[in-house]
DNA sequence: CAATTTTATGCAATCGATTTAATATGCAAT
DNA sequence: ATTGCATATTAAATCGATTGCATAAAATTG
C-alpha cells in the first residue's frame, strides 16, 4: 500500500521556481499567465502526474460536484432507469451521482436528506415515498439554496422542478383502448391514493368513461399496493360481484401480472373475456408467453431530462429560482392482452 | 435562495469564548476536554444548529466517506440489487456510494476509475467490464491505496478481494438437474468466454457430464450474448444437428427466455421434450406462465458482504492488504421449464 | 529618458476542521 | 514557598486550491 495521491500545486510551483498561485492560474486557464508560464506549468503538471484536489476546490469553493439521487428503491426498473438517465446526462458535466434509497420510509427519506445537504451536493433529485405526506423536510433543501428536481413522484412546492408523465393521460389512453376493444365494464386496480400519480391515473379513467358515456361503477375500483398478490385478489373479490368486469386497467404492471394469473386459473379467457392493461411497461411485460399491454413511463428519458434541468437551474444565477415543470407523454405498448383483433 | 450552510466552529468558539481547536475537541469526544466544556460546546452546537463541513474533514484526513461503484449497466436487475445491498450496508456507517456505468467498455470503465480516484473515494467496488482484458487502470488503484473489491466479474490481481458466487458449481448443479430430468443431450449456451464466470459455469457443465458418463458433444456449446433474440437464433441452430438436444442449460435468463419462445414456435413440449433451464434468476423468470428454473446469486447479499469486506479491510492498518476471496453457494430455483415430475 | 500603463506574478488570506506543540492553571509533594 | 506534574486549553500549522490586493517587470507613451 503506497502514498495516496502525492503532487499538489506547491510541488509543481517548487520545480519551475513560481509561486503556487501562478500554478493554479496557469491550469485554469487564467489570462493574466504568460504563455510561456502556462505551457511550462502544464507540461510540468503532467509529468509529475498532477491530479486536482477535488475536495480542496469543493472546500473554496461550496460546490462538491456532486448530486443525490433519492429513490424508494434503487432495485426497481423503473428507479434503477431514471438513475441510469441522470447519471448519462450529468457524468459529461463533471457531476456524480450519490444514491439514496428510502424503502418507501419517510424517516430514511429525512435521514437521507440530512445526509446529503451535510456532504453539500449540488442538488437533489428525488422520487417521494408513499409515506411521505409533510413535506417540512424537503423545503428545507430549498433553504440552504439546493436545488431539487423531483421526478415521477412529487410534491407541489412552489420553486421545484420536476419531471412527471402525464398520469392522466396514460389512464386514459389505457382506459380509452380497452373502450375501443368492446370493453364497457372495465375495472381499476388503482395505487396507493396518497401519491398522485395513482390519483392521476383514476381521473383519466373516469374521464375515459365519462367521455364515451360509460357509467361508472364505484365496486370496479379496488386500491392495492403493486404487488402480484395484490392483483391476485383484486380479481378474486372483483369476480364475487354480479356484474363481472369484462376489462382491467391496473395502475401497476405487477398486480396487472397477478390479475391474468388469476383469470387463468378460472380458465376465463384473455383478451376474448376480458382484457387486461398495466402500467409501467416493466421489462417482463414483454416477455411473457401473453405480453401485457402497459403504458410507457420511458424512465431513461424522464432521467436525462431532469438532469437538463438541473443544469438549467444552476446554469442560471443563484438568485433566479426556475420552476419548471416537464411532463412527459406516456405511450401505450399495446400486447396480447388486451389486443382482440391484433395479429402478432 | 438563502445562504448556504453557515454556522461553524468558529461560531460556536466565539460564542463561549473558547478555541476552535477546543469545539472541534469536545465535538469528537476527545477526553482531554473538561465534561463543563464539553457539554457547553454540544449544547451551543445543537442550539446554533451547526452541522460539520464534511468536505473540510475530508480534506484534513484524507477520507472522503465515500465509495464508488462501477458496473456495466446500472438497470440490470442484477446489478441494481447488489448495488442495493452495498448501499444498504453502508449507509449505517456513514459513506455514501456513488455510482458508474461503463456499458461495458473499457475506455469509459478507465475514465470512471480516474474520476473516483479523483474525488479520492474511500474504496472501489467493481464488477469488470465484458470488454476489459488488460488490468493496469485497475493496478492503478491500489498504487493509489485505494482498496478495490470485485463483485461477480473479477480479475485476478494479487492483494484484490472479491465476492462471487461459484459458477461453477453453479453450472454444476443445473446440469445436473437436467441429468436427472433424464436429459442425455443437453446443450449449453454459453455466455462471452473472456469472462470467467462463463467459463466457470461451463466448466461445471463440463464436470458434471462427466461425473454422470455423458458424452461431450462439442456441436452442443454456442457461445453468444445474453440477448433473447440470441437465444432463438440458437435453437434455430441447434434444430439443424441430426441429434437435437433435449435440454438447454443457458448461462443467462434472457438466453433461455429466447430458446423458450422458439422451441414453444417449434411446437417442442417443455419441460416433456426438452428441458430449459436458465442462469440469474432475474425476476421476470418467475412470473412467466411456464416459470424457467434458473440460478440464483443472491445479489443483495452479494453487495452486503463485498460491502464487509471492504469494511474490515479498512478497519485494519492501511499497511496490511487483506485478500479475501469471498464465494457464496448458488442456488438452484426448479421451475415448470425443467421439472418433469414437479406438482406446482 | 521619465512617466504611465499593461502584463505577469507573488503574498497572504480564505474555505472549515483537525492536530501538534506550547502554555496556563490547579494541586500535591517537598 | 518552591518544584513537579497532571489537566485543560490555546495558538498556529496543516490539508490543497483559489483569489483579492500589491508589486515588480515590461511595454507604451510623451
Amino acid at each position: 500500500m503506497l502514498q495516496k495521491q502525492k503532487v499538489t500545486i506547491y510541488d509543481i510551483s517548487k520545480k519551475i521556481h513560481v509561486s503556487a498561485a501562478t500554478v493554479s492560474r496557469a491550469l485554469n486557464n487564467n489570462p493574466k499567465i504568460s504563455l510561456k508560464t502556462r505551457e511550462l506549468v502544464i507540461k510540468t503538471a503532467k509529468e509529475m502526474n498532477y491530479k486536482q484536489n477535488h475536495l480542496a476546490k469543493a472546500l473554496k469553493s461550496g460546490k462538491s460536484n456532486n448530486v443525490g439521487i433519492i429513490v424508494p428503491f434503487i432495485n426497481h426498473s423503473f428507479f434503477s432507469s431514471v438513475i441510469r438517465g441522470i447519471e448519462e446526462e450529468l457524468t459529461p458535466h463533471g457531476f456524480h451521482v450519490i444514491i439514496c434509497q428510502t424503502h418507501e420510509n419517510i424517516d430514511n427519506e429525512m435521514d437521507q436528506i440530512d445526509a446529503l445537504l451535510n456532504i453539500q451536493v449540488d442538488g437533489i433529485f428525488m422520487s417521494v415515498s408513499k409515506t411521505t405526506k409533510n413535506t417540512n423536510h424537503i423545503k428545507k433543501i430549498l433553504e440552504e439554496g439546493t436545488p431539487i428536481v423531483f421526478f415521477d413522484r412529487k410534491k407541489d412546492i412552489k420553486g421545484v422542478s420536476s419531471v412527471t408523465i402525464d398520469d392522466f393521460k396514460g389512464g386514459y389512453i389505457a382506459t380509452e383502448h380497452l373502450i375501443l376493444q368492446g370493453c364497457k365494464k372495465i375495472a381499476h386496480l388503482a395505487g396507493d391514493f396518497n401519491l398522485g400519480i395513482y390519483r392521476n391515473r383514476y381521473e383519466g379513467y373516469l374521464e375515459a368513461l365519462k367521455a364515451h358515456d360509460i357509467d361508472f361503477n364505484s365496486s370496479y375500483i379496488i386500491e392495492t399496493n403493486s404487488k402480484v398478490e395484490n392483483g391476485a385478489s383484486a380479481v378474486s373479490k372483483l369476480w364475487e360481484l354480479d356484474e363481472k368486469p369484462d376489462a382491467i386497467f391496473s395502475a401497476g404492471d405487477y398486480t396487472a401480472l397477478g390479475a391474468i394469473q388469476e383469470l387463468k386459473r378460472r380458465k376465463i379467457r384473455i383478451p376474448q373475456d376480458v382484457c387486461v392493461v398495466g402500467f409501467s411497461n416493466e421489462p417482463f411485460t414483454k416477455y411473457m408467453e401473453l405480453p401485457i399491454t402497459s403504458v410507457d413511463q420511458t424512465p431513461v428519458t424522464m432521467g436525462k431530462i431532469a438532469a437538463q434541468v438541473f443544469l438549467e437551474q444552476i446554469k442560471g444565477s443563484q438568485t433566479i429560482t426556475i420552476e419548471k415543470k416537464v411532463v412527459l407523454a406516456p405511450e401505450l405498448y399495446i400486447r396480447n392482452s388486451s389486443a382482440r383483433n391484433l395479429s402478432l
